[in-house]
DNA sequence: TCGTGCCTTTACCAAATGGTAAAATTTAAT
DNA sequence: ATTAAATTTTACCATTTGGTAAAGGCACGA
């Protein structure tokens, strides 16, 4: 049913492509692209090593195409701000979305600040490609809020910098945070209602 | 004159310490901890690597002491919140001050930045002893405000998460935001602006 | 059941890497 | 100048790591 070549993804392929991808995630994601070696994803995976290379062309390989796959994931929530709602609302929940990513997926978080923090070196073109015009779509769109007199004059470049940077935080540094919160019954909620009162503050007209 | 043992430390030897820290600095900055190489680091010091060695217990000797002595730099800008001034210019001067030093001293940014992304495995001790008082001293400054009635009610923990992830998104995402931004004339200055008008809105009673 | 092609394992390899031993050289106090 | 200590270089080494070759096992349609 697919173009050119049908199907080419057997069932059992589709499992391991699954299983390592997965395995790779943790392992990435836990100790950077050049911390993490072959022989982790393949022993966190249940497969040996060259079985993993019969699947993927390489190290880079598998890596890239993490990246890739999650990209969209990750991109979800931006894509959902949407010109039909109210401008404030829509910017709240934008970030509330991401604040529960940040908490939910951590591993992806950190596996894109792992790969931003060494310059983006794979997945520069990918963030050119797909990031770029998503980001100045929203971008545009922020500033026809503004136009409209429906959100105060704000820089919306920077502020979805501080939205994207304020929420991941709680991924990304979790370690600090988890030592200089102490022990804590919901942590995630007081986050979300700080974030919630900052930009609820700076987004009054 | 110093404590315990006088004078140890030759000429030659601050200069080569001094250089082999500021070479790791770069390259553990770049490429995170296991990225870095000690021959790397060795060819920006010129020094061979045995030499390096003969300075540093190791790789990981050269790691810690770098963490370690860049911690009060790092810190200083948070020292300087004082119960003197004023609280929300204190505040707002303290956001200043970090995005400043995110621009100056994006190497340490990183650095820290990728030690605290592998779960802290090396400065742990030194976030718990160091930074932990700092930070509720200045949380408890904070509070002390709010009860005076001097700032509106607001988190202090999480306040400083914001103010910290928010600057050093600059630092630490710098290739992002170079790509989503373009060529800007004067990046620092938009994003100062919009911080202080960010954290401004927020702290207004 | 037979055989063809997909999958997996065993046994490797070359390069990179953190680190060491010890000889050679330089520095500096006398 | 002499000498003892500090510094630097040369020549290694063991381990780790990404990757490969090729043989063996397995599934599944005819």
């Amino acid at each position: 049913m697919p173009d050119g070549a049908p199907k080419k993804t057997s069932r059992i392929q589709k499992r391991n492509r699954r299983l390592i991808l997965e395995a790779a995630l943790d392992v990435f994601s836990r100790h950077g692209y050049r911390g993490a070696t072959l022989d982790q994803i393949a022993a966190e995976a249940g497969l040996s090593k060259p079985n993993i290379l019969y699947y993927f062309d390489g190290k880079e390989d598998i890596h890239v195409t993490l990246l890739s796959r999650l990209m969209d994931t990750w991109l979800d929530p931006l894509v959902a701000m949407s010109p039909q709602g109210e401008p404030v609302a829509e910017i709240l929940s934008y970030v509330q979305r991401k604040l529960n990513m940040a908490r939910d997926l951590p591993r992806e978080s950190r596996l894109f600040a792992n790969e931003i923090l060494q310059g983006a070196p794979r997945i520069a073109p990918e963030l050119t490609g797909h990031l770029k015009p998503l980001f100045d779509e929203k971008c545009a769109l922020i500033a026809e809020w503004i136009a409209q007199g429906r959100l105060p004059s704000l820089d919306p470049q920077h502020l979805i910098f501080s939205i994207w940077s304020t929420t991941q935080h709680y991924a990304d540094f979790e370690s600090q945070v988890r030592i200089l919160m102490g022990p804590e019954e919901d942590p995630h909620a007081r986050a979300s209602a700080h974030l919630r009162r900052m930009f609820e503050a700076m987004l009054r007209v």
